[in-house]
RNA sequence: GGAGAAGUGGCAGAGUGGUCGAAUGCACCGGUCUUGAAAACCGGCGUACUGAGAGGUACCGGGGGUUCGAAUCCCUCCUUCUCCGCCA
């Protein structure tokens, strides 16, 4: 959520930059809350006086009370009784102002780093760099899901008799790929400084809405609507959670923190090649990173993040490439994102495999998540995440770029986790 | 799941209808004293909105209600603790 007092003192910068969006309509968004917000504050005002009154003269019939002049009190009691009943029709009417307000503020998103490139598609993301060779695969070089199969590493169909679509079934050399990737992502993060947690897989709406989830991507999650909880998308979600209605000391900061997950996507309205595979799924694993922070330290944070994500990918021998987002293809929370692809030789495209963002305060807006800093003023601070890494794609990508004759080759940051240094039939 | 008890500021803990945003202690910050430290003493010490300021308003687990007035009474939900049951 955008911070009001932002909004009112920058409000056609903020309308400008949404521009790079490409949705035209959030400038009459941003108006309506500046006028809501006007209307609020005149209606709080107004309220507070009348409040005023009240109490004041509450507590004139009390010392009354207590000199025992019952009648003067009975006298008082009748004067302030027009009072009462205007202030509670005032205190109705501020109470729709605010949630209409925060029901506007909630539909506009964050606004874009100057850095963003301006576009509506995935065409007018930047790529800002390549590195690593793309591999030159034979032309009977397999896809992942027929190499899964071959191997025995992972069995879609059987996820689908089990759970449905888009929930497979790891296996034997598969699982044990899988779960030793896990183990590095999360030995790397260590090494960075991060610390590392395991959280609930479900929240609540409160933690939802902190991170931006809800009320607008509700579609998005898988909800238990006999207990009122999510599963979570990512574990941004718990984990930046960790920091809702907290105000931390300027010393602690920045906070890392790093956790495993899987994630649960309700992904509707996917479909074709994109859906093939472990290209899109409906439970996957994820290791995620958060940083909580100074506001005047967090790009050079986001710097550290990429640099983290980057030394992954060289690690694993993956040729990638890193791209800024354009504004219309960038998270509703968001103020800035990289996206991170890695090349699958065999399907012959880029496949996404982690994204880092900045979001600045939008976050912490939402969550009241703050730091005390130098004049005992406290200050909401900016949140960061990325992913470090999604497995499916990183998977997909390793078994179809290493696949030999013999068997695939498992790079060598990770046969120690693995305990092999290849998988054969 | 059943029965009972309780939820107050960073922590501990008073307060059961009326100058209570809340005693007191600890912690913390500033000062006096001291060569320095400790002790002692003095002062400060929740969050947010609003106002140029003085100040005003809201918040005592969440929500609702009674009342001129609620931390205090009522309803409801949540959480914690104790006992019983069940269980990885």
């Amino acid at each position: 959520m955008l911070q009001l007092n932002f909004l009112r003192e920058h409000t056609q910068e903020v309308i400008h930059r949404l521009e790079k969006r490409g949705n035209s309509n959030y400038k009459s968004l941003v108006e309506e809350a500046i006028e809501l917000d006007k209307q609020k504050r005149d209606k709080q005002a107004e309220t507070d006086g009348l409040l005023s009154e009240l109490n004041k003269a509450s507590k004139e019939i009390g010392m009354l009370m207590k000199s025992g002049d019952r009648k003067a009190a009975d006298a008082a009691k009748a004067k302030i009784a027009e009072i009462k009943t205007s202030s509670q029709a005032m205190k109705q009417e501020l109470t729709d102002l605010e949630l209409r307000l925060h029901g506007v503020l909630t539909q506009i998103p964050n606004v874009p780093h100057a850095l963003v490139p301006p576009g509506s598609t995935e065409d007018d993301n930047q790529v800002v760099e390549t590195a690593g060779e793309i591999p030159v695969m034979s032309n009977d070089s397999k896809p992942h899901w027929e190499l899964a199969d071959e191997y025995n590493l992972i069995d879609f169909q059987l996820g689908v008799k089990i759970a449905g679509a888009g929930f497979p079934v790891y296996r034997g050399k598969g699982a044990k790929l899988q779960r030793a990737l896990i183990n590095f992502f999360l030995a790397e993060a260590e090494k960075s400084g991060y610390e590392e947690i395991i959280p609930p897989f479900l929240v609540n709406e409160d933690s939802g809405f902190g991170t931006g989830q809800l009320p607008d991507k509700e579609g998005q999650m898988y909800h238990v609507t006999e207990d009122d909880l999510y599963l979570i998308p990512t574990a941004e979600v718990p984990i930046t959670n960790i920091y809702r209605d907290v105000i931390l000391k300027a010393d602690e900061l920045p906070q890392k923190l790093c956790g495993y997950s899987p994630c649960f996507r309700r992904e509707a309205g996917s479909y074709g090649k994109d859906v093939r595979g472990l290209n899109r799924l409906h439970q996957f694993e994820k290791v995620e990173i958060v940083q909580i922070c100074k506001p005047e330290e967090s790009y050079g944070l986001l710097d550290e993040m990429i640099s983290h994500v980057k030394g992954i990918l060289g690690k694993l021998e993956l040729p990638y490439r890193v791209l800024r987002l354009c504004g219309g293809d960038l998270s509703f929370a968001s103020a800035i994102t990289y996206d991170f692809e890695v090349y699958s030789a065999a399907q012959k495209r880029w496949l996404e495999v982690s994204s880092v963002s900045n979001f600045e305060t939008y976050q912490s807006n939402r969550l009241k998540c703050r730091f005390r800093g130098e004049e005992k003023k406290t200050a909401l601070v900016h949140t960061l995440n990325g992913s470090a890494m999604a497995l499916p794609r990183i998977m997909a990508a390793l078994i179809e770029n290493n696949q030999t004759e013999n068997g695939i080759v498992i790079p060598e940051a990770i046969q120690t986790f693995t305990g092999f240094d290849k998988i054969d039939k």
